[in-house]
DNA sequence: GCGCAGGTGG
DNA sequence: CCACCTGCGC
């Protein structure tokens, strides 16, 4: 099949990065591009957009908060939404999960940020990642085919921020949430992004707030990508596709691109 | 001194257009600018823009609404905001007069648009036009070197609106301000924009909710270039710059610019 | 439809 | 800083 290119972006707000997504994808061949915090009900979403890249896209939004997509010029056999474990909330907006061909299973998460670490939405971030093992026990094994990917609102390790030491109780970095996400990886999960980019300042997200954050390069790893092992072998590439940071009115985020031999 | 060009322009807000502006400014020389609902504080004025392409700028705005500026590549001997009649709202956000050499007056108005005919603001509106009848009668008499120019919220004819039948109770083309309009023209001026451009959908406002208003040509002539006599014999041309109402993010008006032999 | 305001969110 | 919201003005 050959070479494909996967990513994950955080666009905050599909309808305002159209004119990034637009250069970006007319000089970048990407195969399947997963979308986070899209901002817009299903009625709204730009999916004439979509399909003039050549994309078939799935998604699933709501008004000014969350919402996945997943545009991918194969079409897989089927696209679910959601946790699908009888709980509220259900994780539409926030998981979308395809298949394509046969066995290669495809996750799109936006995790919730948390707010506070004593706020109920931490509680419920970390529950989220609870359920998300709970779903690949009762849907797979590590000898599965997987591609997670997603915003994860986790920077797993000290390399993952600028100043780790400032941030120990930040909802994006505090103990109990690198726990959640090691959990993943010892589930059976690689971080593919890292298996290829091992280094320092290898960030995918930089706060508006923060004074010329990009050029002093401070920021967070929370984009991230996974696989199982037998997907993670396959990967031959991934990089951070920063220099959309750096366009007029851009994403808070930068995509982050895999390449895999599938 | 040799040919002038004067131009009004309602930019709604004056910081949100300054796109249009440069674009428009870099090729096209103009010597005075009026601006009307430069929709800005004056601390908040972007004064550097207009200096940076040779104006001084004199301004008196408020937050959010009304406001108006006069950028003048000529240093005026003076200028001076409000009717200066002592009745409140003064109008200080609404009309600023300059003198230019010794006798050239240039009266710039953002005229209050009334809301609907049975609102207070309608009252207030025609209740500007007497203010301004007696601001002249005060000051000047026919005679006088004076061009009036700005948004007058009023189309004074039939020809100046697309469906005058429909528009007969508007506070912009009902009866009582078509009167006030013309009191105006009684006073001594004469309408310059029509001295040269006497034809059909001569507009400059196309209202932003109405579907492809500029193709289809439906607008309003609101904004206006008066001038008494002596001046008006010295007008060479007028014309609407109509291509900025199609340009990215524009005013919902476009420029009315008329050229003098002064 | 597109400015503004103030507010929430990350 | 830059998305979103509601509400207002034209």
């Amino acid at each position: 099949m050959g070479m494909k290119k996967i990513a994950t972006f955080n666009v905050n707000s599909v309808r305002s990065r159209l004119h990034i997504l637009e250069r970006w994808l007319n000089d970048t061949n990407i195969d399947i591009l997963c979308l986070q915090e899209t901002k817009t009900e299903d009625a709204t979403f730009p999916s004439e957009f979509f399909h003039q890249k050549g994309f078939q896209v799935f998604y699933c939004g709501e008004k000014a908060y969350n919402g996945v997509a997943v545009a991918s010029k194969e079409k897989p056999a089927w696209v679910s939404f959601g946790l699908g474990d009888g709980l509220l909330p259900d994780g539409r907006t926030r998981m979308v999960h395809c298949l394509f061909g046969d066995d290669l299973h495809l996750i799109n998460l936006y995790v919730p940020q948390g707010k506070a670490l004593d706020h109920p939405d931490y509680e419920m971030k970390l529950k989220f990642f609870d359920r998300l093992l709970k779903y690949l026990d009762k849907n797979f094994t590590p000898e599965s085919k997987i591609i997670v990917v997603g915003d994860l609102n986790v920077a797993p390790t000290d390399m993952d921020v600028t100043n780790p030491d400032n941030k120990r109780n930040h909802v994006c970095f505090h103990e109990d949430v690198k726990k959640a996400f090691n959990s993943l990886l010892e589930w059976g999960f690689v971080d593919v992004f890292r298996k290829h980019r091992p280094g320092e300042g290898e960030f995918s997200f930089w706060d508006y707030r923060v004074k010329n954050a990009l050029e002093r390069n401070i920021g967070w790893r929370i984009d991230h990508l996974l696989a199982t092992k037998p997907v993670a072998e396959r990967s031959k590439d991934a990089y951070v596709a920063r220099e959309l940071r750096a366009w007029e009115k851009p994403s808070d985020h930068a995509p982050v691109v895999g390449k895999f031999e599938l």
